[in-house]
RNA sequence: GCCGAAGUGGCGGAAUUGGUAGACGCGCUGGACUCAAAAUCCAGUGAUAGCAAUGUCGUGUGGGUUCGAUUCCCACCUUCGGUACCA
């Protein structure tokens, strides 16, 4: 007897091994497949149409790929292999943005040169991503640090450097034609886009000097040396970037922050301002996000004008969009920078002054936004107000910024809050200008209202009110109409050592001077200290005999920033391995731009406005052929980690006697000691002693026992290992032998112990599996939190899918029949859905048609050939490898189901409508909208038919006691009787 | 503060231009198969009252428009993301 059951298990375990769905057993072999064949490699010549799906360029970070990171890939890996069914030419590349902080902080930390330990995380990334499955053409890969890619960064960066903004033909043009406008007419009517006004004759250019040529031009190039501003963190003695100051001090160590001006590469981004805000209109990209970049681009109109000095033939110009206030503009406000501000303080109050200036220069910009306090200096001098002709007194305050209109502000009390927040703690006169009484819902700010003890412009609205002014101040001559925009030119330089090199060098006497890009003398050069060199100075200058290359020739040692590399990557994937160029014209011509890129909203308004002012750029000197870089764009949402937080005591020792008290035992506590409480107990805890300062700490997922509750339990071998990773002796203190922990959900980084590697999952149940659950989670934009719960769903669709195909006795026959009418129904009905939810990329409800449609042919059980094989193409780019596999072992073909021979034009299946008409409806009846019964009609029924059989069906008449007021009926929606 | 997104069962989420709220999946409950378990299959599952038929309530809150509102309008509350005094 247990003989035959052990033969009988031995055979069911070798069914087991062939028929049952194993992902692991075929995948391997398909990977295989599609590397010999070159299955996703991409020709730029094709009598296919073209179609190119960008990914976000992703930093190879040390800690590798986590759940979040494949959402998007995956779903614009589904576009590309649907396009791609379609019959497009698809191009679908993949690269690293090499260059970066974290690499540069590890080589300071361990002296692993940053190029080695980037290697070795790509290698990892892209292990990791292969497992994935995803259709890249894996022979356009490219990275930011290969010099060989970085060239052509230094290449666009010395183009930028040669030409200059020409206001009159709205474009870029060669350095060289201002030049010639220069020695001509001299900067007489020159239509340069610039910053500081210049004057000067032809004859005044001719006798300049070299340097003295090199400065003006410098107000003109895109990319251009100027005095900036650093966060300055003199403990560290380095720059620090925006993300490495918390709270107005250093992440790393807390030391105070502090600004620091310093000659820097800047990026004239201001000279497209309107060109990016008007790019915009032609854009498919999500109305949130252009109006982000909208309002980072901060377009507002407004006038310049001056205000003379009381007592001095000092002007200083201002900038405002509201003129119409201007008869309530009671004192004058300069940025404590401002270039006036020396000649305008009175001797009296010069110390205080200085005082003040010193003080502001300390303050962070967080300190700056967070401190609410108000604070400022009066200089001593007057402005006259040109309208009321009365002395106005002028201050200097740090709400004023110098970057920004021109640094100089009227202050009105009455219609700003700022302002009316300053004057009434300075006590400064305020005069209402604007009659709001008929909006008693409007802020100071809007612009609505009468304008009152205005003169000419009492008794008008504000819109009338601006326009007379506006032409009152043009023509008296105090100023004119401006735009301005609140965009700022970017800061091109970074006091760091992996990044690309400035392809620049200065002679003795200081003038710039351009390198050829192909000269060695442009690559990174090692050094022996990743660390700056004292006084801030850029790390490279620890490498002196590549600084002072030649006789006379010093190199500039800053770097490029993150944002060079990345901003023109998406163009090298049209031609990667070109070493004559950045991409050919061919390459251009054919693929044109990005038709869809899918990457995180965190890079709304940095990399995606960089990334377009360089494309029109490239533009205006003819190396691309259209002017916006990204058509479509879809945002992915995060996928957030599910955290455990560990109660602990920020004071301990203070704390402890309360503690004790509850825990019922006697521990001796030494100072060094930390206690951790259970989540339970922290409100008795809290209640006996308020004062307590508590802080959350992370604990290792790992160490869980439990998943399934709301509130992570520790059991006690999970609380001894996390002890044991701490090190030392600690407290626990609980009221039972489990622990309590908090569970929050954030982002999935490292240091919050809460990362899913992607690895896991697919060992697990296969990558087919891990990007179905990843779509099947929600809307591909929303935020959401990783949960395993719900991937056994998605698991058992994939085997029930297998089972259509493969049963116990091994492959299937299918049936050559011509499909029945609800073989076509259910098969045609998922087809259309899958095609339009695609379109629209709703993912997760594809994922749901899909197990509809198996459900419903499991359930007829339907073995209909034509009927499977469009299932498995149309599943095809969700779940490349079980069809990929069921194409070739159960259809018997040969190439690749992604691989469209020569004049197929398309494969991916199209609904067939005719066999979706359906003969009959089920009307709802409603009775005031309320359904209260069915009513099952042929299709053809008519209105008046309708009706009838609606008020007479039995369980509506019972409710019918009033007189009916009026039936409503839409056509295969509803019925709704109104009563 | 401002800008943006979002609030629907125990959970993730579905629902065309306003037209049967809760598709699909998880979880849970019961059943079948099994010596047993796993796997699989079948049925049920918003709340509430009722043995049931069925009724009432129900899409963050309060109003409004409409024959009819998750969807449109107004006000408010909450959460998440971004941003920082932009004249």
């Amino acid at each position: 007897m247990w003989i035959q059951r052990f033969f009988f298990k031995k055979l069911a375990l070798i069914n087991y091994f062939f028929m049952e769905y194993n992902p692991n057993s075929f995948k391997a072999d398909i990977d295989l497949f599609w590397e010999n064949n070159q299955v996703y490699k991409v020709e730029n010549e094709s009598s296919k149409p073209k179609f190119y799906v960008l990914d976000m360029f992703p930093y190879p970070s040390g800690a590798g790929l986590h759940v979040g990171h494949p959402l998007g890939y995956i779903a614009s890996d589904i576009f590309a292999r649907f396009k791609r069914l379609q019959g497009f030419n698809v191009l679908h590349p993949i690269g690293y943005d090499s260059f970066g902080l974290p690499a540069e902080q590890y080589a300071i930390q361990t002296g692993v040169h940053p190029a080695d330990s980037t290697k070795a995380n790509i290698a990892t990334f892209k292990s990791q991503l292969k497992k994935i499955g995803f259709s890249y053409d894996w022979t356009r890969e490219l990275m930011t640090s290969d010099p060989n890619y970085y060239k052509w960064t230094q290449w666009i960066f010395l183009e930028l450097f040669n030409h200059f903004y020409n206001i009159k033909e709205d474009k870029a043009n060669p350095i060289s034609d201002l030049i010639t406008h220069f020695e001509m007419h001299g900067s007489h009517q020159n239509p340069g886009f610039h910053t500081t006004v210049l004057e000067f004759s032809p004859q005044d250019w001719k006798s300049f000097s070299e340097k003295q040529k090199e400065d003006i031009l410098m107000n003109f190039r895109l990319v251009y040396r100027t005095q900036g501003t650093v966060n300055w963190c003199e403990e560290l003695g380095t720059v620090l970037a925006n993300d490495e100051i918390k709270d107005g001090v250093s992440e790393r160590g807390g030391f105070p922050v502090t600004k620091k001006a310093m000659m820097q590469w800047s990026l004239r981004t201001s000279a497209y301002a309107q060109r990016l805000l008007d790019g915009l209109n032609q854009l498919d990209w999500s109305e949130a996000l252009k109006t982000m970049q909208t309002h980072w681009i901060g377009r507002s109109e407004g006038a310049s004008l001056s205000f003379e000095v009381k007592d001095s033939n000092i002007k200083i110009p201002i900038y405002t969009t509201r003129p119409d206030t201007i008869f309530g503009a009671t004192f004058v406000v300069l940025a404590p920078d401002h270039d006036l501000v020396s000649v305008l303080i009175n001797p009296e109050v010069k110390e205080s002054v200085s005082a003040y200036q010193e003080f502001v220069k300390s303050k962070s910009d967080r300190e700056r936004a967070d401190g609410k306090s108000i604070s400022g200096v009066f200089t001593g001098s007057y402005a006259i107000n040109p309208f009321t002709h009365k002395p106005i007194p002028i201050w200097i305050a740090d709400y004023v910024l110098k970057d920004y209109g021109t640094g100089a502000i009227m202050a009105v009390p009455s219609n700003d809050d700022r302002d009316m927040a300053f004057a009434q703690h300075f006590d400064l006169p305020i005069v209402e200008v604007i009659d709001q009484s008929d909006f008693p819902e409007a802020s100071r700010q809007d612009k609505v209202g009468k304008l009152q003890h205005s003169d000419f412009l009492n008794g008008m609205d504000v819109a009338k009110a601006i326009k007379e002014i506006l032409k009152a101040i043009e023509e008296k001559g105090l100023g004119t109409r401006k735009v301005n925009y609140r965009l700022r030119d970017a800061n091109y330089s970074r006091q760091r050592y992996w990044g690309e090199p400035f392809p620049i060098f200065y002679d003795e006497k200081g003038l710039i001077h351009a390198l050829d890009i192909h000269d060695p003398q442009c690559q990174l050069p090692p050094v022996s200290d990743y660390k700056p060199t004292t006084g801030g100075k850029a790390p490279l200058n620890n490498n002196p005999s590549w600084v002072h290359f030649a006789e006379g020739k010093t190199m500039e040692t800053d770097t490029m920033p993150g944002f060079a590399g990345s901003s023109w990557y998406f163009l090298r994937y049209m031609d990667p391995q070109n070493d004559k160029e950045a991409f050919s014209k061919k390459a251009i011509d054919y693929w044109q731009s990005v038709d869809l890129y899918l990457g995180g909203s965190e890079h709304a308004v940095g990399h995606l406005l960089y990334s377009r002012m360089w494309h029109k750029f490239l533009y205006d000197i003819g190396k691309v052929p259209t002017d916006e870089p990204f058509k479509k764009l879809i945002n992915q949402g995060m996928i957030q980690g599910v955290s455990a937080k560990i109660w602990t005591l920020k004071n301990p020792l203070q704390e402890v006697e309360n503690l004790i008290s509850i825990n019922d035992e006697n521990i001796a506590i030494a100072t060094s000691q930390q206690v951790f409480v259970s989540a339970d107990i922290i409100d008795d805890i809290k209640a006996l002693n308020p004062s307590t300062v508590w802080l959350l700490g992370t604990f290792p997922l790992d160490f869980v026992s439990d998943y399934s509750h709301n509130m992570h339990v520790a059991n006690q071998e999970g609380v001894k290992s996390f002890e044991k990773w701490k090190g030392g002796n600690h407290i626990f203190l609980s009221r039972t032998n489990e622990f309590y922990l908090v569970s929050e959900v954030e982002k999935m980084s490292k240091s919050k112990y809460n990362v899913i590697n992607p690895d896991d999952i697919v060992e697990k149940y296969g990558a087919d599996c891990f990007r179905m659950y990843e779509m099947f989670l929600g809307p591909i934009e929303q935020a959401k939190p990783w949960d395993m719960q719900g991937i056994d769903g998605v698991n058992k669709f994939l085997r029930r899918f297998w089972t259509l195909f493969y049963d116990d006795a091994g492959k299937i026959q299918l049936s050559d029949a011509v499909p029945s009418k609800e073989e076509d129904k259910i098969i045609n009905t998922c087809i259309k859905k899958v095609n339009e939810d695609i379109e629209k990329f709703s993912l997760n409800t594809c994922v749901s048609s899909f197990m509809i449609c198996v459900n419903e042919l499991k359930k007829i059980q339907s073995v209909n050939h034509e009927v499977l094989r469009k299932l498995n193409i149309l599943l095809a780019p969700f779940a490349p490898y079980i069809t990929e596999h069921i194409w070739r072992d159960i259809f018997g073909e040969k190439t690749s189901i992604h691989a469209l021979p020569e004049g197929e034009t398309s494969r991916y299946p199209l609904a067939d409508e005719s066999k979706l008409v359906a003969d009959n409806f089920d009307y709802p009846i409603c009775i005031n909208g309320k359904k209260r019964a069915i009513l099952s009609v042929a299709i053809q029924t008519d209105n008046k038919t309708l009706e009838s059989l609606a008020v007479n069906h039995e369980d509506i008449v019972k409710w019918l006691d009033t007189p009916i007021k009026k039936v409503i009926i839409v056509p295969q929606k509803m019925i709704n009787i109104v009563i």
